[in-house]
DNA sequence: CCTCATGCCTAGAATGTCTAAGCCAGAGGC
DNA sequence: GCCTCTGGCTTAGACATTCTAGGCATGAGG
C-alpha cells in the first residue's frame, strides 16, 4: 500500500559502494548507506543479510568473521576483484538510467 | 535471471509525465515514454496496460474511446487535476532518491 | 481473401525488498 | 551474580511491481 523505501535494483550498488572504501561488518555497512545518502536511505537486516549472502555468492563480496568495535562478534565484508568491477559496472548503468529519467523529467 | 528493464517504482511517474503534454492512447503513452527517455525504457503493454488501470482507479487519469491516426479504435488517457498534484509530487519524490543516490556515488 | 500491423487485454511467473519475528552474546546497572 | 538492553546476525513469509507470453479484434494493403 506504501511506497517503497528504495528504487528496486539499487540495494547492490549501494551495498558494494558502501564496501569500496574499506571493509564492514553487516551493520556497518547498513550506517554506511544510511550516511552516504544523506539519511534518505535505511536498509534493514532483514532486507540487508540477503543481499550479502548473495553478493557474496556472486563472488562480489568475501568475508571473515572479526571482532566489532565494541568487541562482538561480527561477520566483515569486503570487495573482491570482481566486486570492483561489479561496481563500476553498476555505477555505469545507474547513470544511464537516472540519465534517461532526467530527460523524462526535463521541462 | 536478468535485470529489469526500468527501476521499479518509476513506471507511474513515466506515464504520468508522458500525459502532462495531451492525451495519448495505450499504446502512444508506450511511445512516447521510449522516445522521451532517448530510447532508453521500453515499456511493453503487458506491463502498461495494468499500470494505466492502476492509474485511472487512483483517480489520476480519466480516460474515454476514440480513434486513433489510423482510425483504429483506441482509448484515450488524459490526466485528471488530481494526477496532476500526483505527478508533482512523484517527481518530487524521484528527485530526492535520484540526489541521494548521486551523493552516495560522488567520487 | 489473406496477411500484417495496430491496439487492447489477461494470467501467471519472476524479482526484489519489506515486515516481523527470533537467537545469541557482551555490557552495564543494581 | 542476575537482569535487562543493545548489537549483531538469521530466517520465513508477505507484498508490490514489472515481465513474459500468450490471446482477441479490426482495418489496411496486396
Amino acid at each position: 500500500m506504501s511506497r517503497l523505501d528504495l528504487l528496486q535494483g539499487t540495494l547492490d550498488l549501494l551495498i558494494l559502494r558502501a564496501l569500496s572504501t574499506g571493509e564492514l561488518h553487516g551493520l556497518g555497512v547498513s550506517r554506511r548507506i544510511h550516511q552516504m545518502t544523506g539519511t534518505t536511505f535505511d536498509v534493514k537486516p532483514g532486507s540487508l543479510f540477503p543481499a550479502l549472502y548473495r553478493l557474496e555468492e556472486q563472488g562480489w563480496l568475501k568475508s571473515h568473521w572479526g571482532e566489532s568495535e565494541n568487541k562482538r562478534k561480527a561477520k566483515f565484508y569486503a570487495l573482491t576483484a570482481s566486486g570492483k568491477r561489479q561496481l563500476a559496472a553498476e555505477t555505469r548503468l545507474w547513470e544511464a538510467l537516472s540519465l534517461a529519467m532526467a530527460k523524462a523529467l526535463e521541462s
